[in-house]
DNA sequence: TGTTTCCATGAAAATGATTATCAATCTTGG
DNA sequence: CCAAGATTGATAATCATTTTCATGGAAACA
């Protein structure tokens, strides 16, 4: 947690960008409020107990979290970006519930080495990669 | 190809909704221009011939296709969706070059097979998945 | 063929997520 | 402490998408 902290000082201090008390503030909040989090609700919760942060800052905040790659994006198709923190984490994928929304994280060894050889196969160099299965879960299912 | 226009007749009459002419025409330029279409760039190409044929149509006439099961959607992170055809063509994922755009299309039933494993420890029941890789292929890293 | 119903159209307006603008503030380095 | 310039917050602008609405037209029926 401290190391995310960390990173993202260190981002902003080689790239000559300054560490605010708003970034402090988004970092926490971040940091506390779990997973897969769109730009909305994450502000609703900062502006709670800081109502001078604005929505843009916010919106700032977590694009300068990404690219900085303490944070990842995600687009599940929704219309809303949301973010999730890479702390203690390796990459993961997403099984996504339609009904309930709810989603689900996993890995494969497997697919994540099929995908390298995919990638070699076509003489690309991956940087990134998206995995989602969209689907019902139980629960839905028996809906 | 005539299959598709008459699946997406049966789907219009099975709705009670209206085979247009313009429905019919944008199938026609749809079906003609290729993968990875976006919504603007279908409706350049329909405009040079039918200038009558307006953007709110393509938009609503595409997510038709969607909905009808003859086209897929696609968001590659660019900010557009994109549509393809299923004519013809097996369910496929995606690689796609993030220094010059370029979209290449595969297929592995061994990763197929995997997610369909990793759905079924999760109790899901898959409906959709998309697999993205993005990175730079052999002449974006050369330059 | 004519009539009726109601879906679809096209253009423009509206919507919502995202980005840009700008005066004021603040952080950091010297 | 001061200067430089990044950042802020509120608002305006932008963009993809959706909605609105008067009009047109497809399809069903007689």
């Amino acid at each position: 947690m401290g190391k995310i902290r960390e990173t993202f000082r260190r981002y902003l201090s080689d790239k000559g960008l300054k560490s605010t008390q708003q970034r402090e503030i988004i970092l926490d909040e971040f940091l506390r409020a779990g997973s897969h989090l769109s730009t909305e609700e994450l502000y609703l919760r900062i502006r709670r107990q800081h109502p001078n942060i604005g929505y843009a800052t916010v919106y700032r905040t977590l694009k300068l979290f990404s690219e900085c790659g303490i944070a990842e994006e995600h687009n599940f198709g929704d219309g809303q970006t949301r973010y999730e923190s890479v702390a203690g984490e390796e990459h993961h994928d997403h099984l996504i519930c339609t009904g309930c929304k709810r989603i689900i994280e996993f890995e494969d060894p497997r697919i994540e080495s099929l995908q390298d050889e995919v990638a070699r196969l076509h003489d690309f160099k991956i940087l990134d990669h998206r995995l989602e299965l969209y689907g019902l879960c139980s629960e839905c299912r028996q809906k």
